[in-house]
Parts: C-alpha cells; structure tokens; sequence
DNA sequence: ACTACTGTACTATGATAGTAATACAGATGA
DNA sequence: TCATCTGTATTACTATCATAGTACAGTAGT
C-alpha cells in the first residue's frame, strides 16, 4: 500500500505524507475513509509509531484529515480552507514543472503522460526497498 | 541561479544536489565548466559552507564533478554517461509538483487541466528538434 | 615572497528525525 | 465489566542536518 525508503534523503514521515497525499488528490482515498491505524501502519512500514503519528498530525495540521480518539483518523469531509491566490501559485509551480520537465528534454505529450499515469497510481516505481 | 527553501522538509544539501544534477543533464552546465567556490556558493544562498561541502562531496561520490584543491569544482567529463536517470529526475519533478499542488488543495482533475493549459499556452519548452 | 583565492579537515553546538518503551484516555463489542 | 482496539502524551536515546569557527594545504597572479 505504501512504501517507504529508508534511504532517501526525504524524511520518513514526509515520504508517508506524500503518499497519503496523492491518494487523497487522486480520489483513491474517499471522504471519510479511514487510515490505518498507527500502530497498523507503523508494523506494516516497519517503522515507528511516532512518525506515523508525525505524519497524521501533519495531515491534520493541513486539514486532509480529521482523528477521533478511539476511533482513528479519517479523511476530511470538510473542504479544506484554500489560499486566496492558489490560482497564481499553481501557475507558477506549473510553469516551473514545465520548464524543468521540459529541460530533460520532454514533450507536452510525454509530460501529461507521466503526470496523469503518477496521478493513477499506475505507476509503482520502486525506491529501491 | 540556485534557491533554497528553509521550510523544506527536503534537506538543503538535497536540494541544492538536485538542482544542480538537473542543470547537468538539462545540459544548461556543460563538461569541464567550473561550479561557484564553496564559500561564494554558500554566500549568496546563505547557507554554511559545510552544507554546500556535502553537496559537492555528494556529487563527486556520483561521479558528476571532480574537485581539484586550490581551483575549484568542475563537471566531470563522465557526466554525460550519467545522464541514465532522467527518467528518475523527471519522477522526482513530478512527485514534488503533484505534493504541492495538492498542498493548495487541488485535485487531480484540476492539476491535470492546469498543466493542459498552460502546454498549450507554451510551445517554447520544447527545445528539442 | 606575498596575497588571495581554492578545497579540505576538524571541533563544537543546537535543532530535527527516528526509534523505543511506557502510560493514559476514549470507543467498541463481547 | 472487561478486553481490545483507537489516538495521545511523555521520556530517553541515537543519528543526521545545519550552523559556526578555526586551521591547513594547493593554485595562481603580482
């Protein structure tokens, strides 16, 4: 389900995050679903149960999900609180998406391509364990 | 030329490493060019000089620069073989492009018009052919 | 020789990341 | 009630990240 590379030089708990992130982004996580349970999600990772908790709390802080104690953490029903000028943000990080993709020498085609298969999980590249 | 976010939970020799491997196979840093001093580097993005060390030590380690003691850091003549993982760099971009979009609160659908758009709107990327 | 660059090495300090173990409190079902 | 899940809080420890400062060595121009 998520996988975790103990080498990266991203953190654990922003690794996770991210991952969360994107099924939440690409509706492969429902309002109102529940997460794994951290200890569940700690053993299943092999990591601690703190940078779970680190990671939900993050997601917390963001407004993507909501916990109940004894219960667990779901995904937020609520519409998350936007920035005013999240219009022109997401212009510049497109553009600058763009422009690096387009730096390694990538085609409009192959750049949709690669978003939209990333954005449907059909893309499990490993981080190598 | 190059930026940091402090915010970032991505370290900021990380940061710094992968912006400048991007130049590299970007071909924007040619073989033999000579990277800024440690200290002029450090300087002007206000980060310690041991933080742009690691960077350079890094790079080295992968075989992108060579250092030589009393000139500086240059690209290495190899870099070019190594330019193998752009289809890695480009998962990386991706990665960091879906994160932030869905920091703002976009969903996929929207990420994913944003990005038609705004291709179409720019032909100029496309330095190939 | 002198000066001013360059990379390199080292110690020290504080903040963050991650692990480990324990304990407490809310929710649920038998 | 009791057992067992759930999130939450706390303390302790190690490793990494980043900073700061100092020092040493190689290169080049004057």
């Amino acid at each position: 389900m998520y996988s975790i590379d103990s080498r990266s030089a991203i953190p654990v708990y922003e690794q996770l995050k991210r991952q969360i992130v994107l099924r939440i982004v690409s509706d492969r996580l429902d309002e109102g679903e529940k997460l794994p349970s951290i200890r569940e999600l700690a053993a299943a990772l092999k990591i601690n149960p703190n940078t779970v908790v680190k990671t939900y709390r993050q997601l917390e802080t963001d407004g993507f999900v909501a916990s109940r104690k004894g219960l667990g953490v779901f995904i937020s029903t609520e519409a998350r609180e936007l920035q005013g000028d999240r219009n022109e943000i997401f212009k510049e990080l497109t553009d600058d998406y763009i422009s690096k993709a387009g730096g390694l020498g990538l085609k409009a085609d192959e750049i949709m391509k690669g978003l939209s298969d990333r954005l449907k999980g059909e893309i499990e590249y490993d981080k190598n364990e």
